[in-house]
RNA sequence: GGGCGAUUAGCUCAGUUGGGAGAGCGCCACGUUUACACCGUGGAUGUCGGCGGUUCGAGCCCGUCAUCGCCCA
């Protein structure tokens, strides 16, 4: 006997160790089926479960444990990415409280603190997934600096640099000053920020007084400008051109050129040009030949090449020190108010430096070219479609890619410097040494460049990486091109625009098919989540307080495309009752004996509440699939969560209450046995959103005779012929439903048995009636129902059904001028509708242009409506008969 | 500045060849029942953001404005 209430948490633990003990999520037992893969998006290894992965993996679980019932080869890949920045800066933290940093530990013993962390640490994420009930095959786990995917990595860099598609070049690029590395344009964020514009006045060499003004919005640089700029149409300057100033505070002299790229809209028309650090400035250095002083140091601090007093000062007090002096010379013509952006590290959170370094860089413009022409192609697509046009606008202005960083952990850049350096990029050193052999004619000490590479240089390898490559594995072969990549837009840059290069010049193949992009999780009140506003929900107290299937169908059920999601706690609340009520009608099944039985055919119901509840279950399977094949999630689960609340349990149920008390066995056997064939197929159906509870059920119930539900076969109903006895069951709904209205609208004790005459009842009604009688009498609380075609009592409640008209005889009770009230009501709500539809009928222009289904529609409506009107006044009259 | 999206019941949201406005939650009333009070039954609630256009007909198509959100520069 199931308990009276489901409790999630102690289920639910139970039942994952038994899925991954018994080997239900591993892929390779089926070879000979269809394979169906999807690479998980790595969760840093760093992470914990935020509501966007329950969202990402809930949405992934649901289309694997699908695919896996339909009996394809399902693959879920899983693993992490080693986080580069992030896993460094949590072991620094560390260090920091045991007073040391790494450079106390020396790079070997710190990586080696960080692969100890790791092995400690690390996993919390992937149990977390676990507790979502994510179906990933772990047997299969994946690291971005496992062996395999380093020497993927290494392969990678090495071919790439042969191709000339890696090169190393001396470019402005990101400075963390923090950090102390270089980033990507990608994970710099800009910030609108209050700043202010300063206007300088610079003399003007060899004239008297004369002065050019240029605005400013970061002052400190004046120290490294290397010309000062006028727009060549600009008639204010023209004359200035081919000129010197003397820049102040220092005793350079720097030219006064023309360039298209000084706004003469802007500040004063003249802009101050400091190529090494500015990346416009340093296109204007470039075109113009301007010399490039770079003025800071690695924490962003004035360096030797600017005059002593400024020396070792920090960016921003040398801003506050610059307008100072600038201003005591008499040179600071004005300040401003300005709205700018200012571009800020997404780990550290410091203001970055445009600084001129050594770096390595991804030719992503020769890389991006196969990458757009597959989306043009439709070999990938996305899914919602419009995010392709993201992807596009991003891959047609795409950068080179900075890919080294100044940090320890990550995959080392495979790069030697001879003495003279010259660059060797071999797999290894021993290779290194060899080709630097060839190339001097003699040994020579080497040195490995010490950098490594941005994370999502490994984490573009991904799709093929973790299959084995560069191995020919057998997986590669059959689970590559992947099937669906299930994202957030907020990676499609990062992540989905780099495996897509990767995957191309590697697999000369698309790493997916789809490219599935969901929402954002965002708050109740549609703010996104973050510590700092404290509007964090954690999907981990959800689970414990509903469990992990009510969380999952929250988020499927939300999961609409194209829209975020507002999650509040709520939502998730109604799907826990879900869920209890799941566990009720189980219950109500186990109660009644409700056993499944194999040789059951529900094709060959003779009972008509059975095929009409074994035609709503094909409809039901038909709509969550069709949701599921759409990535329409919330369809999937409003059709089953509707058919298993709203048709099973609401009325199926109580249709079966009274024949299961009544005596007739062979009625009462097929009953049972479709009740629990019922449930076999909702619990199917609703396995890949709430695995939890309905394998429970699955294996209390005794349907896991032929195994798991996990790995049962997905209901198929194709070409399969249901019995069309919707209209008298439908028909039964209506009544029921009309008279529980009538009753309640008309003061009917709830407790009170009353008679119930069908007046010139149709053939529906009279067939109805003849074979439902229990259900009627029973659910709408009716002590007896009989025919009239003519005399009815005085003082009864009446309703038009359809053709017929239905009576309540309750003189005793009934209120007439309530009740006529209530009739005048629906007769002229009835009113309003045939003049809208005889103004309608009677235009021509309708008439002529409207197709003649649509027209006869209208008139179908017109007619049913003006046919109830009559009977409804038909009603009023034997009403009012009663008063005289 | 460029682009994308949103605006429908008190709240959160569905709503595609353009043809009778829906769900969940909340709210109100009532509780007769062989599963279930994490329940049942019934009920109320809409200028579909504003304006204009196309159309016989617009929540849906087009234009415009407003407000909000996101991405990019």
């Amino acid at each position: 006997m199931l308990d009276k209430l489901y409790l999630p948490a102690e289920v639910e633990k139970r039942r994952y160790l038994a899925w991954e003990e018994s080997g239900a999520f591993t892929s390779g037992d089926r070879q000979e089926s269809d394979p169906y893969t999807i690479v998980i998006p790595p969760p840093n290894v760093t992470g914990s479960l935020h509501m966007g992965h329950a969202l990402n993996n809930t949405l992934q679980d649901i289309l694997i444990r699908y695919r896996r019932m339909k009996g394809d080869n399902a693959l879920w890949q899983p693993g992490t990415d080693h986080a580069g920045i992030a896993t460094q800066m949590v072991v620094e933290r560390q260090l920091e409280t045991e007073g040391k940093t790494r450079h106390d530990l020396g790079r070997e013993a710190f990586i080696q603190r960080i692969w100890k962390w790791r092995k400690e640490s690390g996993g919390t994420i992937t149990e977390q997934l676990r507790s979502l009930g994510a179906s990933c095959d772990w047997s299969r786990e994946r690291f971005t600096m496992d062996e395999g995917l380093s020497s993927a990595v290494l392969k990678v860099f090495v071919q790439l640099y042969q191709e000339g598609l890696i090169y190393r070049d001396k470019r402005l690029v990101n400075w963390d000053p923090k950090l102390h590395t270089a980033i990507s344009d990608l994970e710099v964020e800009q910030r609108e920020t209050a700043g202010q514009l300063w206007y300088f006045k610079y003399p003007i060499e060899n004239s008297k007084n004369d002065f050019i003004t240029v605005a400013t919005t970061r002052p400190e640089t004046m120290l490294g400008d290397t010309a000062v700029a006028v727009h060549p149409d600009d008639d204010r300057y023209k004359h200035l051109v081919g000129k010197v100033c003397r820049l102040p505070l220092t005793d350079r002299l720097i030219p006064l050129i023309s360039d298209e790229y000084s706004d003469p809209e802007k500040g004063s028309g003249a802009v101050k040009i400091t190529p090494a650090h500015d990346f416009n400035d340093f296109e204007v250095g470039r075109r113009n030949g301007l010399e490039m002083i770079n003025i800071f140091d690695r924490n962003a601090r004035l360096n030797e090449t600017v005059p002593k007093v400024y020396r070792g000062m920090d960016r921003f007090e040398a801003r506050k020190k610059i307008i100072a002096d600038m201003s005591s010379l008499g040179l600071l013509e004005k300040i401003e108010d300005n709205e700018m952006t200012v571009p800020y590290g997404d780990r550290s959170g410091v203001v970055i430096e445009p600084w001129l370094t050594d770096q390595w860089f991804v030719d992503a413009k020769s890389l991006a070219k196969p990458a757009i022409e597959a989306v043009q192609m439709g070999r990938t697509k996305f899914v919602p479609k419009q995010w392709e046009k993201t992807y596009f606008d991003w891959m047609l202005n795409i950068q080179p890619w900075c890919i080294s960083r100044q940090i320890w952990w990550g995959h080392q850049i495979p790069a030697w410097f001879g003495p003279d350096g010259h660059i060797f990029v071999e797999l290894n050193e021993e290779d290194a040494y060899l080709a630097a052999e060839r190339h001097y004619g003699e040994r020579k000490e080497l040195t490995r460049d010490e950098d490594v590479l941005d994370t999502w240089f490994s984490s573009a390898l991904w799709p093929f990486s973790t299959l084995g490559w560069p191995e020919n594995t057998k997986e590669l072969m059959k689970h590559y091109p992947t099937d669906v990549l299930v994202t957030g837009f907020d990676i499609i840059f990062f992540w989905v625009a780099r495996m897509m290069m990767m995957g191309l010049h590697f697999m000369e193949d698309v790493p997916f098919r789809t490219v599935y992009i969901h929402a954002l999780v965002r708050d109740e009140h549609g703010q996104k989540m973050s510590k700092s506003k404290g509007n964090v929900i954690d999907p981990l107290e959800l689970i414990d307080k509903y469990g992990a299937d009510a969380l999952r169908m929250t988020l499927a059920a939300l999961a609409t495309q194209g829209r975020d999601i507002k999650l509040s706690e709520n939502r998730v609340e109604g799907y826990r009752n879900f869920t209890t009520k799941l566990w009720n009608v189980a219950r109500f099944c186990e109660l009644n004996e409700c056993q499944f039985d194999l040789k059951f055919d529900p094709f060959a119901c003779e009972q008509p509440i059975n095929q009409w509840i074994v035609g709503k279950v094909v409809d039901a399977a038909f709509k969550v699939e069709r949701g599921i094949k759409d990535y329409k999630f919330n369809e999937a689960a409003g059709a089953i969560y509707q058919f298993t609340w709203g048709t099973f349990c609401d009325w199926y149920v109580e249709f079966s209450k009274p024949i299961l008390l009544g005596d007739e066995e062979h009625i009462i056997s097929e009953t049972r046995a479709t009740a629990a064939w019922v449930l076999y197929q909702v619990l199917k159906l609703l396995h890949p959103f709430m695995p939890f509870v309905s394998e429970e059920l699955w294996e209390k119930l005794g349907f896991d005779r032929d195994g798991k539900l996990i790995k049962a076969d997905w209901p198929e109903f194709d070409g399969q012929i249901v019995s069309n006895v919707n209209i008298e069951m439908d028909w039964v709904v209506d009544l029921v439903s009309e008279v529980r209205s009538l009753r309640v609208e008309m003061n009917v004790p709830p407790g009170a048995q009353i008679p119930l005459i069908v007046l010139n009842a149709d053939d529906t009604a009279v067939a109805a009636c003849a074979s439902h009688m229990a259900i009627i009498k029973r659910l709408a609380r009716v002590s007896d129902l009989s025919f009239s075609d003519g005399d009815v009592p005085k003082g009864s409640i009446q309703a038009v059904l359809g053709g017929s008209t239905i009576i309540l005889p309750v003189s005793d009770v009934i209120d007439l001028d309530l009740e006529r009230a209530r009739l005048n009501k629906e007769i002229s709500l009835l009113d309003t509708e045939i003049l809208k539809f005889d103004k309608k009928l009677s235009d021509k222009e309708f008439l002529s242009k409207a197709p003649a289904e649509v027209i006869e529609i209208q008139r179908e409506r017109k007619n049913t409506a003006f046919e109830k009107k009559i009977k409804l006044l038909e009603a009023l009259e034997r009403l009012s008969s009663v008063v005289k």
